[in-house]
Order: C-alpha cells, then sequence, then structure tokens
DNA sequence: TCACTTTTTGTAGTAAAATTACAACATTTT
DNA sequence: AAAATGTTGTAATTTTACTACAAAAAGTGA
C-alpha cells in the first residue's frame, strides 16, 4: 500500500513529535527520500530516534527501508491523493490528472479480471459461428472497436449502432452464436432487453459490463469491470479504456487460440492496407 | 528513466567485476534493494568499493541513492522487459501483458504530450461553430467516441464514417471549424487527403497521429503521439487508448473552459439519460 | 618478451549513518 | 500528589558506505 496515503491516514496514531516528522514529508516527500535521519530530524526539529520510531509506526524496519517504501511510493504512476480535476487546474494538471487516473483504473481493472472467465470466452468465440456486439452510447464507440478487431479474423461479426437493427439481429440468433453486450453501469434498458432477446434464441451472451447489475444478471458469462469512483466529469471515461484494453486480450487470445497459420492470415490483411497508404519512404 | 534497462543496455560498459554486480541484481533486483552493501558484494563475489563504483557508473551517486533508483524501476508498473505476447502465455500472461503495456504506452504517451498544443486547441475547439472528427478503421472508433463525448456538450459537432461524406462535410467547412483527423500512423491516403480539403477550405485541422507523417504536414495542429514499438499484433491497440484519452483531455478541457454554467448543463444530460435506465434501488 | 603505462580490483582505514539502551521529561490515572 | 504510562532526547554502539592507496591485471610499444 501507498505508504504515503498511510501517513495521512495514520495521522491521529503519531505522537507529537512524529506528526512534525510527519508533515516535513509531507510537505516536501521528494527531498524527503535524498536526507540522511540527521538532516530530517534537524528539519523536523527532533530528534533523530524519533524519526527512527515515526518509520518503525508505519511498518517500516527503519528508516533506509522507509526511504524504499516512500521512494517507490513516489515513483509508482499512481498519485497518493485522489485526482479531481479543479477548476482551477491549467492544461498541464489536467492533462497529467486523466492520463494517470485512467492507467490506475486499467490497474485496478487489471487486478479485477477473472481469467478463468476470460479464458472461457475466448473458448467460446474460437468456435462461434457468429459474434455480434452490441453497445449503446459511450459503449457504442467499444464495440465499434471490437467490430473492427474481429473483422480482421475472417469471422462473421456484425455491429449495429440503430437498436431496432439491433434486436432483429438478436431474434436471428441461434445456440451457435456469441452475443457481446457492452455497458458501463449495465443499466441501460434497451440493452439489457437485447441481452434477453439473444438468450430467449440461445444464444450465449457475453458481458463487460460491472458486476451484479441488471445487465449481468442476463448474461451467460460476465467480463466485470469495477466501476470507478465518481472521477468521470458526467462522463464515461476510464471506464471504456478499460472496456477496450478488454477487447483487445478476447482479440489476442482469439489469435492465440487459432495457431500460427491464422496468424499469416492477420498479417495478410494489414499488407492488404499498404495500397491505401503512403509508403514510408516519402518521408 | 528505468535503471534496470539501463543496466542492461550500459552492458559493454562494465568491467568484468562490475558485470557480476549487474547479473547479480538483475537476478533478483527485489532482493537487492533489501541488501546492505556488503551482502551484495558477497553475493557477487566482489569487493564492496567495486559495487560502489558499479553504482557511479550509473550515474548514481552512490550505492544508497542506487538502491533508491532501483527501488524506484520497480514500484512502476511499466515492466522493464520489452512484454512481447508470446504463442506459448497462458491466459493469464497474455491478459497481464497486455494490460501493463497499455498502461506503460499511455505512460509514455503522457509524456510526450505538448501541453501548449493542447491549450491551443482546447481554445479552438471551444471557439469552434462547427467540431469534426474523422477516422478510418480502428481510428473510427476513437473518432465514434469522440462524437459521443462532444455532442453531449450541446455543440454542433459531426463524424462520419463514410469516405465520400466526409469528404462532402469537408468541402462544407469555413474558417470557422474545426476538423479533427485521427490516424495511428497518419499515412492512410484518404484521410490526408481530407485534411487538405478541409485546409483548402479555411478550416482549422487538428491531427491526433504519428508526428512528422503525411498527415501530420498537412495539420494547422498536430497533437503528436508517438508510434510505440511493435507490440501491436498486426492491429493498433495501445495506440487507440492514447488517443481515446487525448480526446478525455480535450473534452475535459472544454468544459473547463466553458464554465460551470456550462456544466450544469452536462448534468442535466446525464439526469435525462436516467429514464432509459433501470433504477439503482432495483438490486 | 620485457619494461612501461593504464585500468581494474581489493585491503584497510575512516567517516557517516542508523540503531539501541537508557535516562529525563511529560502526561495521564488513581 | 504519587504512581504508572507514554514520549522524547542523549550518548554509546553497531552497522553501513565511502576514500585513499596499493596490488594485481590487462594492455601497449619497442
Amino acid at each position: 500500500m501507498n505508504i504515503l496515503e498511510k501517513i495521512t491516514e495514520n495521522d491521529d496514531a503519531f505522537s507529537k513529535s512524529e506528526r512534525k516528522v510527519a508533515d516535513v514529508i509531507l510537505a516536501d516527500p521528494q527531498s524527503a527520500i535524498h536526507s540522511s535521519i540527521a538532516t530530517l530530524a534537524k528539519l523536523a526539529d527532533v530528534s533523530e530516534p524519533t524519526v527512527n520510531r515515526f518509520c518503525r509506526r508505519l511498518d517500516t524496519k527503519g528508516y533506509p527501508d522507509f526511504k524504499l517504501h516512500l521512494a517507490q511510493s513516489l515513483a509508482n504512476g499512481t498519485p497518493y491523493v485522489n485526482r479531481h480535476i479543479d477548476e482551477s487546474d491549467g492544461t498541464e494538471e489536467y492533462t497529467n490528472k486523466i492520463f494517470e487516473s485512467t492507467m490506475a483504473y486499467l490497474e485496478v481493472a487489471r487486478q479485477s479480471i477473472d481469467v478463468t472467465t476470460v479464458n472461457r470466452v475466448v473458448d467460446l468465440l474460437t468456435q462461434a459461428q457468429k459474434i455480434s456486439f452490441f453497445g449503446l452510447g459511450a459503449s457504442a464507440s467499444v464495440a465499434h472497436d471490437a467490430l473492427n478487431k474481429f473483422f480482421r479474423f475472417n469471422v462473421p461479426v456484425t455491429y449495429f449502432e440503430d437498436v431496432v437493427m439491433q434486436r432483429m439481429s438478436c431474434m436471428n440468433c441461434t445456440e451457435h452464436d456469441v452475443v457481446v453486450v457492452i455497458s458501463h453501469t449495465g443499466r441501460t434498458k434497451s440493452v439489457v432487453e437485447i441481452a434477453q432477446i439473444a438468450r430467449h434464441n440461445d444464444a450465449t451472451v457475453v458481458g463487460i459490463t460491472s458486476a451484479n447489475s441488471p445487465l449481468a444478471n442476463e448474461c451467460s458469462y460476465v467480463l466485470s469491470l469495477e466501476v470507478p469512483e465518481d472521477t468521470d466529469m458526467y462522463m464515461p471515461m476510464a471506464s471504456r479504456v478499460a472496456q477496450l484494453t478488454l477487447i483487445d486480450v478476447l482479440a489476442t487470445g482469439f489469435t492465440l487460440r487459432r495457431g500460427n497459420k491464422f496468424r499469416e492470415n492477420l498479417k495478410r490483411v494489414k499488407d492488404t492496407l499498404r495500397g491505401s497508404r503512403f509508403d514510408k519512404k516519402d518521408y
């Protein structure tokens, strides 16, 4: 766990002098990792053993060990404060905050993913006669992206923006079809309905959505992504990135499962694109 | 820069004994940060000053400073080896690799972004009479996503999948319009042409693409994203995520620039969605 | 091959840093 | 107010890292 957060939280467990040490470190953590116990003690106006005791209270072996932990916390892209965007933020600040919180959320997502389900879903996808991707709103672009990926695999794959088309497509499903439904919240009514229709027609329904949502309950398999706290400014941001990365994982699993010969096929698709591009040598 | 990479690269600059030290550290970096100079020296079967010299060669002040750098490199989610996906990788492995390399690339992208240009582009977007997003193939879904975001702002915004429609739309451009063109490589012919057409009609053309590409040369402003080494398995993966995050940055900048009243408007859009959703209380 | 320089490596001593033990002081409890 | 508990600092000890120098190894040119 991040030691800087730990300092802020453990706040009350510190003694008066230890608090002084905490303040000095929080004021400029970067410089703290470069100072010796003596200089830090002087800065905080306490004795050296106090600094040592401060370190021990944070479950580190001593001062050098504490510095190591501190260094790691600082290196970690994951910021120790909740990086909510502030009205007063300049361009540089909000740019960094958005990138950092996106990365942080990807890490959370990575840890929460159930590998067994991923494996099972990849299995199903490779065996499917037809694959469909559905999503509305922000998730539509994720479905769109999935289409683009799986299309390259030379598999029958569909994607519709139109809700009516989505429904019709689901009505024609068979047991050999896999329908992937994407929704951040898992509460959009028409998306849930589509999942229901697909299941009624014996298709395998895979949901990329948050656990225990109405949508999740309608799915044969759920690849759940935790919903992050409301860092999103009235619009989904980090969640789509995680969905997208999950699609990458599925696509990669797909190609790996299909073996070497299949991948050559993929290369051929890529080579075909060359005609529509400017040559690198031109520049 | 990551010190573990540095060790692997500087390889030949080391002396024989220094190499021994390098090997011991690379074999188990995690344990290295917890050992003293004496234990490490014994492990590598060299003298203590040799370890010290080894540290200095890597531009650190000495052994403790080296440990700090090492700790930071390890803390960083960024893996120090290139995480190429291997045929023999199990589900867990490739899932982790994809997430990790996506995060690593986001970090690279974050660092390479030119804040001044971002700022300028946000300015232009807020003043635009009409905003258009164009992209083909994998970038189409990014443009699609951008549409979804900016649409909420109640600004005239367009997005076309059809190349002919894209061209027509660009022909009707005026000097008050901003056209955002998204392309990973910046070499797709029809995308470059679209940029040309838009500029001919005095529109401001913003490119989200790689620097020095044919497309970049046609743009008024370029938000360049470095093209990552070929971790992509014949399909764009991490690049889209970076593009998407950049769109998030632009959208956020847009709302911040528009001020408080505007954000209430945004909240209203979100509230409108509620009718189409299942209530949280149901579950 | 030999004498020479240059580089590499280790030994021993030194300085600095961190930790421990203990005593003094402060705070709380009875 | 006295005892008990907790907090803090002083001084000594131990550990750790560094420096200076010398020995060894490797390279260089005759």
